[in-house]
DNA sequence: TCTGGGGTCCTAGGACCC
DNA sequence: TCTGGGGTCCTAGGACCC
């Protein structure tokens, strides 16, 4: 069955974070104001009700940006850009902390807001979904600044959209008009719009595959569409250099993505200063079972068990080494998840300062569909051997 | 100026089974 | 005694995304 008639929405909120801020502080319009780093930064409220917000200049610790205004971008200031770096470059911009429990909020209203429009939508997390709009009767531009204007009855806020025959044109269109932008992309746009564009642009070429296709002297889209199939594929392997063809031409058939299961969850934590396997013991493990009670929680109240226990170490050099391990039944619970990662623990060297520790619980399945019942005891049930 | 936290997917080798 | 061939599971690491 072709796909060429599909119409694909990518919708992605402005400056998400920043905005929602902004709502709550609109005294901050039009100013540099960078969120992240961590719990400080909370504004403070003077005695005559108005409030003293913190200064970049102030931050001290080991947080990257969540996200900036546009007026901090403008700075050099970028998400995920270390706290200390931003502070050298833009001392003066505010200090916001993060607040997911607000972001979530907004992020509800505006998913609301657009399954006034249809079902087919696929999460791309707190931000940004993709629509299927195949079956939404109108012409796309009108369904978009609907939606749009929808969002922004919701929320307050602005996004933008791109309409396009597939999920990667959507996405990289939806970034051509920000912020509150409404862009309509098809095939024949892809050598005028898509082509001039840095490879980084494509959803799927990180920073690593972009150092390597600028090396190669494939520094645009368009230079990868004229680029020799021989040469990728001795460089980037059969099934990626198929890919990077591909999506160089605009071509893209994966499906919106309407249902999805979890398949893992995990806790991880940087400590704010670097510690001792020995010396530093006792933090250390009072964290690690703090890491390992979290996940736990998540676990019960999101309704799943897990049956690979896995840990996460960072060690201050950042080298970073996982180990993990499977058990015989899936678990939520906190002392056999403790068990289960101390002894990935034990296959570890712990010769050197930990930066981060993390656990992991994957392998998931949903806590329950018949109470209890293993699937061991299930077997055992059974009026003759499972082997066959 | 050292670089968060929560995820997904892919690769690749070895174990193990038939 | 010169070595099959496929399938699945487990584990570790890494790229990438928001």
């Amino acid at each position: 069955m072709s796909s060429a008639l599909r119409r694909i929405a990518h919708l992605d909120m402005d400056a998400f974070y920043a905005s929602v801020e902004l709502l709550r502080y609109p005294e901050l319009r039009g100013q540099a104001v960078v969120i992240g780093g961590g719990r400080s930064g909370v504004p403070e409220i003077l005695e005559d009700g108005s409030r003293r917000f913190a200064k970049l200049r102030d931050y001290a610790g080991r947080g990257v940006v969540t996200t900036s205004t546009y007026e901090a971008r403008a700075l050099g200031v970028f998400s995920a850009m270390g706290m200390m770096k931003a502070a050298m470059l833009a001392p003066d911009a505010i200090l916001l902390p993060t607040d997911f429990d607000s972001y979530r909020h907004y992020s509800r209203l505006f998913k609301s807001a657009v399954a006034e429009f249809t079902g087919r939508i696929e999460d791309r997390g707190i931000d940004e979904i993709y629509i299927d709009l195949t079956d939404v009767p109108g012409e796309v531009r009108d369904i978009a600044a609907s939606i749009k204007q929808a969002v922004h009855r919701a929320t307050g806020l602005t996004c933008s959209i791109c309409v396009a025959p597939n999920k990667l044109l959507a996405k990289i269109g939806s970034e051509l008009d920000k912020p509150d932008g409404l862009t309509i992309l098809t095939p024949a746009d892809v050598p005028l719009r898509v082509w001039p564009l840095p490879v980084r642009k494509v959803n799927g070429i990180g920073p690593k595959a972009a150092e390597k296709l600028t090396g190669l002297g494939l520094a645009t889209v368009g230079d990868l569409a004229a680029a020799d199939a021989g040469l990728l594929q001795d460089h980037f392997g059969r099934s990626y250099s198929a890919w990077l063809m591909q999506i160089a031409q605009g071509h893209d058939e994966r499906p919106v993505v309407v249902e999805s299961e979890p398949k893992s969850m995990s806790r991880e934590t940087t400590f704010e200063r670097d510690l001792h396997p020995r010396h530093d013991r006792p933090a250390l493990s009072s964290s690690f079972t703090g890491l390992c009670v979290r996940v736990a929680e998540d676990l019960v109240r999101k309704g799943y068990v897990g049956r690979t226990v896995g840990i996460k170490l960072r060690y201050d050099d950042f080298r970073t080494v996982t180990r993990d391990l499977t058990l015989d039944e899936p678990t939520a619970d906190a002392i056999e998840i403790r068990r289960a990662a101390t002894e990935c623990l034990r296959r570890v060297e712990l010769n050197r300062k930990l930066r981060l520790l993390g656990v992991r619980v994957s392998a998931l399945t949903p806590a329950n569909a018949q109470a209890g019942l293993s699937r061991r005891q299930i077997q055992a049930d059974l009026p003759f051997d499972s082997d066959e």
